[in-house]
DNA sequence: TACGAATCCATAATGACTATATTTTCGTAG
DNA sequence: CTACGAAAATATAGTCATTATGGATTCGTA
């Protein structure tokens, strides 16, 4: 019961010697994945070497990762989606929804400037491993429908709509089509200028 | 030397015994696996047991299908991206790249209507299981490249230019996108129509 | 007919992942 | 402080896809 509340150095203070025990476990892996995937390669590097450096067993690494080799240094699955379905109900009025969401991609994923050598590291690993690639992709689709919903619910349309749904994912996509430019932030904004104002129908000359 | 150009009932007749076996074990191991995949699910079907029903050894089955299970029922890989291409080139003067692509999408895939019960099974399987449709949606984004270069051609802009990057790939994410609805022809419409004229910029009311 | 190449096969390995049964650790109630 | 139940960690063994190896067979062709 003591202790229960001390500052723990940012981590929730709430958590007990269990779920502390747990995070740090779960960080200890994707820090050991992150470390041998960017010195030997992605594929050159077994889950048995991942949870050796971890030092914990093979069969605790899949207790704490359960999507697998590719999951081990993605920490953040599920917020992705959460970002930008807040970006659209949280916007300030008289803004479109393709502005919110271009501005709310703009300053995450692989399009932040000056982002820490750390974390450019990461990113470079990621574009440049097939895997690890398709797997990001992967956590930006499984926010399809959530984003869809939001969507929907804005423009006033059934969140089944087949062009809600098309533009959330095509929204989506553009992590993995415009990550791996020599410019990211001048493809996101052409792929945003190409969604708002779709593609000029030049008819073929005869 | 005899009988080298002798009727086969369609096969090329150019072919000695040796390609014509190689064509008639893929084609065994396709409609094994597509058996197998139709009565017990994908993953509860072993490709031992494929290789078993197609009558050849475990080795063998992977030197006709490098790429793997899910590529067992996939016979025409790299044919899908050609007919886009050639969509876009030998089009009709007057006619505009989207509509053409509209309506070479229309036919193939899941847009054609009545399709014969064979293939209709087969393409409910795909949809219906995870691993092939991903899989299939890989076969469609292998063409982005050639498709990009077709349209960037046309239009006279760069092939790498973003914008045109973006909408080959946005095409090829069709099938994968509308391909489980209920109405796959008007999903299909409804996404060619946000293609070409984008996402109406409502602004959001205060 | 004979030779080289392509094909096939059995076998064994690798590596990701799962299942199970046992033990350790933690939170908490008594 | 102690004991008990839940959560977590472990060792072990197994399944399955996929690759590697080396030897046998078959085919095309000279």
């Amino acid at each position: 019961m003591r202790f229960r509340y001390r500052y723990d150095g940012g981590m929730a203070t709430t958590m007990g010697r269990r779920e502390r025990k747990k995070a740090q476990t779960r960080q200890a892996l994707s820090q050991a994945a992150l470390r041998l995937f960017g010195e030997h390669g992605y594929d050159r590097v077994t889950v048995a070497q991942i949870a050796e450096e971890a030092d914990v067993s093979v069969a605790t690494l899949f207790a704490h990762v359960p999507d697998g080799k590719e999951a081990l240094i993605f920490d953040d699955g599920a917020e992705r989606g959460l970002w930008l379905v807040a970006a659209v109900r949280e916007r300030p009025p008289g803004q479109p929804v393709l502005q919110a969401l271009r501005r709310c991609l703009a300053s995450r994923g692989p399009f932040s400037t000056d982002l820490p050598p750390e974390l450019r590291r990461k990113r470079d690993l990621i574009v440049a491993t097939p895997a690890l690639r398709e797997y990001s992709r992967k956590l930006w689709i499984a926010a399809e429908a959530a984003l869809a919903e939001a969507i929907a619910t804005d423009s006033g349309r059934d969140p089944r709509d087949m062009t809600v749904r098309a533009l959330a994912r095509y929204v989506l996509e553009i992590p993995d089509l415009a990550g791996a430019e020599p410019d990211p932030r001048a493809a996101l904004d052409a792929i945003f200028d190409l969604l708002e104002s779709g593609w000029p129908a030049s008819p073929r000359p005869a």
